[in-house]
DNA sequence: CATTAACCTGAGGTTTTCCTGAGAACTAGC
DNA sequence: GCTAGTTCTCAGGAAAACCTCAGGTTAATG
């Protein structure tokens, strides 16, 4: 997969180099969906399916990621996290994990800039958090390092979870706030219903459109209480954040 | 369905090197279909049956896309996407799926660059959306990456479904959209009404061309308000977009 | 110029899509 | 384990879109 369309608001996050990334988990299904999604936002990516084969990847492919499932076949992934290091292998790593595991034990172990997501995942979670590591790490460099997405006069901060209209502090739910993150990044752009589930809900999601409605009216009793109103339905299509239009 | 008739004078979209695309579908009436309306744009095509047959064919023809049913007598077309790009193929999917499997089934579908459109489709809208899908994963290049159709003072945008006629906006409906852009990428030609039938209707639409008179009739209260006209009948044989004659 | 076929368009009924409020189920934090 | 916030389902109502039909208009034809 080549260049990316989606995204050419996002200028700054474009680096010179492409982003290597590997990412490790014996659920095939799981790791295309994220190679998937990370190739189409631009990203290098291999995979693998177990901690040894890990460690022979990413003895070539060098990765300035990984993305790590805890459980694997052969050894856990802070097993593999470890190895790497010690090799002298400076990498970020964003782990992946069940919802039940302890959550005492994976605090202690995502030092540095490390960070974890839990299964089941959003894909734009999972994509934020990716970018955001690699923004600590210093493999992104930033001119301008606020991480601000920005549209007329919306203001939403992904360091602090902030969202401004006009100024004015919003208080969003994590939803509300992916939702409009993901309105955001693709603002100007019709997105139908079914990607904003994929995008935005965890995937295994089973509910039907509908949410997307629900959700779609929540955040307009926050956000477009205000003039202009900016999200816009285009009927039998999806949605689309705009300025109003030059009549 | 009636036999196609037109030249492919789609001058931007026209492409160097000619984009393969591989039809995926056990019902012979629906890939036939698919892959005469593709061959007639400027495609060149592929048929498989089924998803074994689908994973041979893509070895050797390395299609840019595939057009897949979900449904396939051997297994689902999640799972030879899923082999596909285990095996490094880069390519686009657009999924076909039945209405009513909308449901549970569409999650995943529009991760990546993918798509999906739901059977019955309109072939217009079927070649609209591979068409933007071949555009979002890379394969065409576009100079200006907009993605619009022009005739005239007529501006048709994709990405946004925003229709203009010298620069006022115009609300169209979705059918009234389809068959605006039909008109417009036929520009300068006649269509019957058969034609824009088959290509802007659902294919098993069972109701006669009557319909399409009254489509017209809305769309020409929308963007013929304007002056000159552009949308003219040829009596007994379609209809036409087109400047007034210079006398 | 009368006749006829083709076309136009308004009216109205049906279906689909969308919005939103209400409330149940779940979760996190205290 | 209680409370508040969040997530999700559901259903009623409203609006938009879709389609049929029929009477009026226009153009071709003899």
């Amino acid at each position: 997969m080549t260049t990316l369309k989606e995204k050419p608001k996002m200028s700054e996050s474009m680096p010179s180099t492409t982003q290597r990334i590997l990412v490790v988990d014996d659920e095939n299904s799981i790791s295309e969906l994220i190679s998937t999604s990370l190739r189409f936002v631009g990203f290098e990516v291999r995979t693998a399916a177990s901690g040894s084969e890990a460690l022979r990847v990413a003895e070539e492919f060098k990765p300035h990621a990984l993305i790590l499932d805890v459980m694997l076949p052969d050894q856990n992934g802070f097993e593999v996290c470890r190895q790497l290091r010690q090799d002298g292998h400076s990498v970020g790593v964003l782990f992946l994990t069940a919802k039940d595991t302890v959550d005492d034990k994976i605090a202690g172990l995502t030092i540095g800039g490390d960070d974890y997501v839990t299964k089941p995942f959003s894909l734009e979670e999972l994509v934020a958090r990716l970018r955001a590591l690699l923004r600590r790490i210093g493999v992104i460099e930033v001119e301008n390092d606020d991480e601000k997405i920005r549209f007329a006069d919306l203001e939403l901060d992904e360091a602090t979870h902030e969202v401004r209209r006009a100024g004015n502090l919003i208080d969003l739910s994590p939803t509300e706030f992916l939702l409009l993150r993901y309105l955001m990044i693709n603002a100007d752009r019709v997105v139908s219903k079914s990607q904003i589930l994929d995008h935005v809900w965890q995937y295994d999601f089973r509910g039907d459109a509908g949410i997307v409605e629900t959700y779609i009216s929540y955040l307009r009793k926050k956000i477009d209480s205000y003039d202009p109103a900016l999200i816009y339905t285009v009927r039998g299509v999806g949605y689309r954040l705009r300025l109003p239009a030059r009549k």
